[in-house]
DNA sequence: CGTTCATGTAACATTTGAAGATACTATAGC
DNA sequence: GCTATAGTATCTTCAAATGTTACATGAACG
């Protein structure tokens, strides 16, 4: 359906955004209550998904070393490691480094220079704001983000 | 078309994002450099866009006093103030504000505390990016980015 | 064994919001 | 009145993420 220019004023627009981490995040600090192991059905319900993106979302974890899978009957996903040797920032690099941010530059590249100036402002703004999120993602380790009590998986309604 | 997890894996793809205050700025910039209204058909084509999204997207910027314009023969755009006088900050109010990250929450809600844990982390990093940008966009005025010397107005090929 | 339950992943379909395009109105100068 | 311009509503297109389906592989269990 069409946006009307009225509609776009005014309101904000939910913005499509990357929720991968966020979601990964969720799923490992339920993970991590548990000893057994948990099946992507189980995970990705809890993550509001199907099992085949979830699947597709934890693969760049598992290659990272951060989660064991299971294949076969019994199978499923557990911690490869204590929540206080996983950061946030290996967890966002696990997943490929996705970008973080919605602004930029049009990619055209016209050598103008008044072109060159406003792409440097933006990039240097970008580069320190990245920076920023490094240095946070960094220093927290999943164990920070951890409930004391346990808490029970929330399997969302099938679809 | 679809794309294979093979290439998902490998490629970046380019992401769409919002350039539009990128765009705006230079386009401002070139306003700054003729006391001439220049039309929104030669605005556009040096933003690599078309005369009607230009005038959709400078709306904002007419409505905040920071450009004037003029309908009828003869019309078109120019500064409404100095360059020294216009901070990147109000150039990106005066475009609404647009989201300025490409990662969040997923917005379901489900009383989780694993949940709001990893809302709040996610959420007070944002913010302290965001306050990143605000400081930065506010002590930046046009004046600082502009070219010292004239520079030609980039008409893109026609479409 | 072979049946079942699980992951792994390719290939296809859907969705969504931005961006682009079109068409029209209003207005100002000639 | 004619032409050139902005203003804007509405429709169309596009691209990338996400969701879906299908099937191959592998492990346990009878």
């Amino acid at each position: 359906m069409a946006v009307s220019d009225a509609e776009r004023a005014t309101k904000g627009f939910t913005m499509n955004r990357d929720t991968r981490l966020s979601d990964v995040l969720h799923v490992l600090l339920h993970m991590d209550q548990t000893k057994e192991l948990l099946t992507s059905d189980v995970l990705s319900r809890s993550m509001g998904t199907n099992p085949a993106v979830f699947r597709r979302t934890m693969a760049g974890l598992r290659e990272a070393g951060l989660v064991r899978s299971e294949k076969g009957h019994g199978g499923g996903w557990q911690l490869a490691r204590p929540l206080c040797e996983i950061t946030l920032l290996d967890v966002y690099e696990a997943l490929g480094r996705p970008n973080l941010f919605a602004i930029g530059n049009r990619s055209g590249n016209s050598g103008c220079l008044v072109e060159k100036n406003v792409n440097a402002v933006m990039v240097d703004t970008m580069e320190a704001a990245a920076a920023l999120f490094t240095e946070r993602f960094e220093t927290i380790t999943l164990d920070k983000i951890a409930p004391r009590e346990p808490v029970p998986l929330n399997i969302h309604a099938d679809r």
